[in-house]
DNA sequence: TGACATT
């Protein structure tokens, strides 16, 4: 009863309406906090006549005296600064109304800011006022993409309204789907599907306001033409739910890291085991990319990765390396997809790290956690005499397997939508960057398919990483097996030997050792 | 097995 008594205090003290003060580029804001940058050199400010104090997030709760239409729709809000809490964006939101609930999302384990959150108005108009006057209308500083303020997904079941469109001729655009698909009935969302560089992929979806539409348009269309310099006759059917595209990648990446093959042995030989890890991957990775890009080579699924201080790379701040956004649990519901990402034309998209990995405490200082023996556990300690039982080994693989990484290749990166995409933002990886002497580790038998920033999610537990290389086969373009990786400081490295040296991926085991110096290659 | 920021 407390917590309500402080909730209803609060809300009786509710922070004076903000004023949205445009000025100029040039001239000096006067009052923090700046919350909006809208386009074409201006500034918007949002000045709290009487400044709020400290670090308190406010959540707003729904209560008794809160109440919301029954059709109040719930907004998700996207690229939101992570610096930005439920109490900094309160007021911006408030303008159109009451606000019913206001949830920033947190990444369950490590409690990271997403860059998002869901919103729900006391009364639906509100919503609606909010969209369309914030909606990739303005960008929050430091963001470089608008604001997003649309229906959550949750809110559509958009589903089995939205058409994959198939053989289309790389020449038609939005305007052609929309033509084509008008007589059938309202079209919600139209997008081509393009690749990086804007060329089309030769599908498209289209979402219509109901089922009956979709299904019509399916009836009058599939089969119906063949567009010139298409392969076949057009196809139009029900886009993929997101279980059939999980299904699918799944198929996919067994194909791509032949699971089934007793060749490549797995730490875990179950498909089940792996099958369960990969759901939950897809569902991070459908949380990862509503409403906002991903970057294109290390891209963090943050509901299931267990970040220590991970996203402050070379002290770059974290908010740019992905705008990662939507919520884990409603994509594990299994809802609707992304509406802005590509994700049925993707190709399979997940390189698994194939060890368990363990839950790692959240270090907000970005320190190597305490005991970093017990962070990677596969069951089979570094060069250890004594061998676990199978079982132990599965139960670890079950335990621990959460940890992936997902790489979205830029080809695969296709954020369509009716406004044109700048592309996604690339966090730049030092090139071959070392650290101070003593921060510099090499490591050899790495699994084929690692790449940099594999090597690099692999010792992020540890501290600050710097760089990850992984050297490459030039004539084959395949991985040597062996790499490096430099963290900011010595014992981050030696954290990261000691976990890490003789651990064990498949048939190999890692070795991690300290890089040479390099005046001890040189003989003389 | 191999081997330390390459082409």
């Amino acid at each position: 009863m407390a917590r309500f008594t402080q909730t209803e205090a609060r809300r009786q003290q509710q922070p004076p309406q903000p004023s949205l003060v445009f000025t100029g580029p040039g001239s000096t804001p006067t009052q923090p906090p700046l919350l909006l940058i809208p386009h074409q050199h201006q500034y918007a400010q949002i000045t709290f006549p009487k400044p709020m104090n400290g670090s308190e997030s406010i959540s707003i709760h729904p209560d008794s005296g809160n109440m919301k239409d029954q059709d109040a729709i719930k907004l998700f809000i996207g690229q939101i600064p992570r610096n930005l809490e439920e109490k900094d964006l309160k007021p911006l939101f408030e303008q159109f109304g009451k606000i019913h609930e206001l949830t920033v999302l947190k990444d369950r384990y490590t409690g990271m800011h997403k860059g998002c959150a869901f919103l729900t108005y006391c009364a639906r108009e509100s919503a609606i006022k909010a969209q369309s006057a914030l909606h990739e209308q303005k960008t929050l500083p430091g963001m470089t993409r608008p604001i997003q303020v649309k229906p959550a997904d949750s809110e559509s079941r958009g589903e089995d309204r939205k058409l994959f469109v198939g053989m289309l001729n790389k020449q038609q655009t939005e305007e052609d789907m929309y033509r084509l698909f008008e007589p059938y009935g309202v079209i919600e969302e139209c997008t081509v599907l393009r690749g990086p560089d804007g060329n089309s992929k030769g599908c498209a979806f289209v979402k219509f306001s109901t089922h009956a539409e979709a299904q019509s348009a399916i009836s009058a269309l599939h089969g119906s033409q063949t567009m010139p310099g298409a392969s076949s006759s057009l196809v139009v059917k029900f886009a993929d739910t997101d279980k059939e595209r999980t299904i699918r990648r799944m198929q996919q990446m067994v194909g791509q890291f032949g699971i089934f093959n007793p060749t490549v042995a797995l730490p875990f030989s179950t498909y089940s085991t792996y099958a369960h890890a990969l759901m939950q991957q897809q569902a991070a990775i459908m949380a990862a990319s509503q409403g906002g890009y991903l970057a294109p080579s290390v891209a963090f699924p943050t509901a299931q990765i267990h970040q220590v201080g991970a996203l402050n790379i070379n002290g770059l701040p974290s908010t740019p390396v992905t705008p990662v956004s939507g919520e884990f649990r409603e994509a594990m519901g299994l809802t609707s997809p992304p509406a802005n990402i590509a994700t049925s034309a993707m190709p399979s998209i997940v390189t698994p790290i194939v060890n368990g990995f363990t839950g790692i405490p959240h270090q907000p200082n970005g320190h190597p956690p305490p005991a970093v023996e017990a962070v990677y556990t596969n069951g089979l300690p570094p060069y250890s005499a004594q061998s676990p039982t199978a079982a132990d080994t599965l139960q670890q693989a079950f335990t621990g397997v959460q940890q992936y990484t997902a790489i979205y290749p830029a080809t695969t990166l296709t954020p369509i939508g009716q406004t044109l995409p700048q592309p996604p933002q690339v966090i730049q990886q030092q090139q071959q960057r070392e650290g101070p002497e003593g921060c510099n580790l090499f490591i050899y038998h790495l699994p084929q398919e690692f790449g940099d920033s594999e090597l690099m999610q692999m010792f992020l537990p540890f501290g600050s990483v710097i760089s990850s290389k992984v050297f490459m086969d030039r004539a084959t373009n395949q991985s040597k097996c062996f790499g490096f990786v430099s963290f900011d400081n010595p014992a981050s490295a030696q954290a990261a030997i000691q976990a890490m040296n003789g651990f064990q991926i498949g048939m190999k085991r890692l070795k991690v050792q300290l890089k040479r110096p390099k005046d001890a290659s040189r003989p003389y």
